[in-house]
DNA sequence: AATGTTTTTGAATGATTTTGATTGACATTA
DNA sequence: TAATGTCAATCAAAATCATTCAAAAACATT
């Protein structure tokens, strides 16, 4: 059984019981104990479920229902790492705009408690609230698929606010292209809150490099990216068309 | 079991029954005494009951707000008549707002499906969304206790919708002091959202009628009332000053 | 194929947490 | 007073936990 299967199996799992027992899964699995439990820890960390003594609960908010490439959980560690680097960036008192999406979702743990957050990403409320972070919601349109605010009324609450720093989620970086993304509302969205902070980073995985989707957001030069590492030769592509920083794990 | 689990089930008794006795929830759990007790002092530390001599016993402080969890599990019969009957009164193709609130929330269920809503209600977007409703949040800020969209943004939000009919939840209704709602800021809003309708329905039980909250939200004349009964005596205030439907169930 | 490397897995260890039983203190009632 | 029931504190057994290690599997490279 592979790793994706047993992660599929626990969630389901969940999804019917609220609650479930280690014991029960090595049952289900057919995997071990060490196994269910390492299985546990990481969709823990991936905010799939809770960990509690002798076994696994489901987290209340059923807003983040995440989609299937997400849940395999294999890209979440470097999701962490530029969320927690991105997070770092955040000091006390900032006002700050986090786009919808799941890097972006990540960096909801590591977030300084003293700052006020304006978000357009619906998945994002339930750990705001946990975390008892002062929350604004831009209104809009709900896009069904990624639960995100879109359309005229999210352009117009938007427009309200001002912002020390943004931080956007992207699918494409390409030094002429600039950042892209599939649907074009949510371009809209994401290069009106770029323009509305005085800092705007852009958290990317090195997949996204020369890739462009459908619908641009700006030129690469408007923001500076978070991303995990970098190749030589597309950093050249990059060099003096905007700042890049790398985390190093 | 869990202590989850247990937990669960002590809350979920307490709901129904205002005390229990340590030996019913021994039954209840097949746990053991202590094991009891121990949840006990926890859930009490968590400020979710009350322990009294013998058992525990729901607190029900009149300062707080119920949380909309609490207030979704009281009532919920007469709250569902109410909710079916104003349901019906929607049309294929109205373009309606919901207020947000547990009476509301029982709505969603029965909507009819080729309608547009408009809310301010963050805890009802899964039903919304799960019932593939085209959902229009309005934005603002996002009041923690009962995740409902309030503030300066919510209102220029909402201002740019027009709807068919709007449906409001309440916790006061009195001739004089018209609907009443313990937050100013949602007063402002369900007032706002009354007068961007074409019909406006106010739906409340009849513990409502002749109690006041703190804020006003509109004389009573501004929307029709949706109630589960009516004393003769309470009717007479009422008489000439609004419309009122009662729902038979 | 053969090799070395990385990842995944299951078992073992000792530490930690949870649990149920026991105790004696305290209050209430007969 | 005695009998009963509840309570907090304590203790040992049981279950669960994180950590480590080596075998197995998957992978890449030659």
């Amino acid at each position: 059984m592979l790793e994706a299967d047993r992660h599929k199996l626990i969630l389901e799992a969940l999804k019917e019981q609220n609650t479930i027992k280690i014991q029960d899964l090595i049952k289900l699995t057919n995997a071990s104990e060490s196994t269910i439990r390492r299985d546990l820890t990481q969709l823990e960390k991936g905010k799939f479920l809770k960990r509690v003594h002798g076994g696994a609960a489901r987290l209340q908010g059923k807003l983040v229902e995440p989609t299937m490439d997400e849940k395999s959980s294999i890209n979440t560690q470097t999701k962490r790492q530029i969320a927690q680097f991105a997070s770092n960036l955040i000091e006390e008192g900032d006002c700050i705009y986090l786009d919808a999406g799941s890097t972006i979702f990540q960096m909801i743990d590591q977030l300084p408690s003293n700052i006020v957050v304006v978000t357009n990403g619906l998945m994002h409320m339930n750990h705001l609230l946990e975390r008892n972070i002062e929350t604004y919601l831009i209104g809009g349109f709900v896009k069904p698929t990624t639960k995100a605010l879109i359309g005229r009324g999210a352009m117009e609450s938007l427009e309200q606010y001002r912002f020390d720093k943004s931080f956007i989620g992207v699918n494409g970086i390409h030094p002429q292209f600039g950042y892209t993304t599939p649907d074009p509302e949510e371009a809209m969205i994401k290069n009106l809150a770029i323009s509305l902070s005085r800092e705007a980073y852009v958290l990317a995985d090195d997949s996204k490099f020369l890739e462009t989707a459908f619908a641009k957001i700006s030129d690469i030069g408007a923001a500076t990216i978070l991303t995990n590492k970098l190749n030589t030769d597309t950093e050249e592509h990059f060099q003096n068309h905007t700042n890049i920083k790398v985390v190093t794990s």
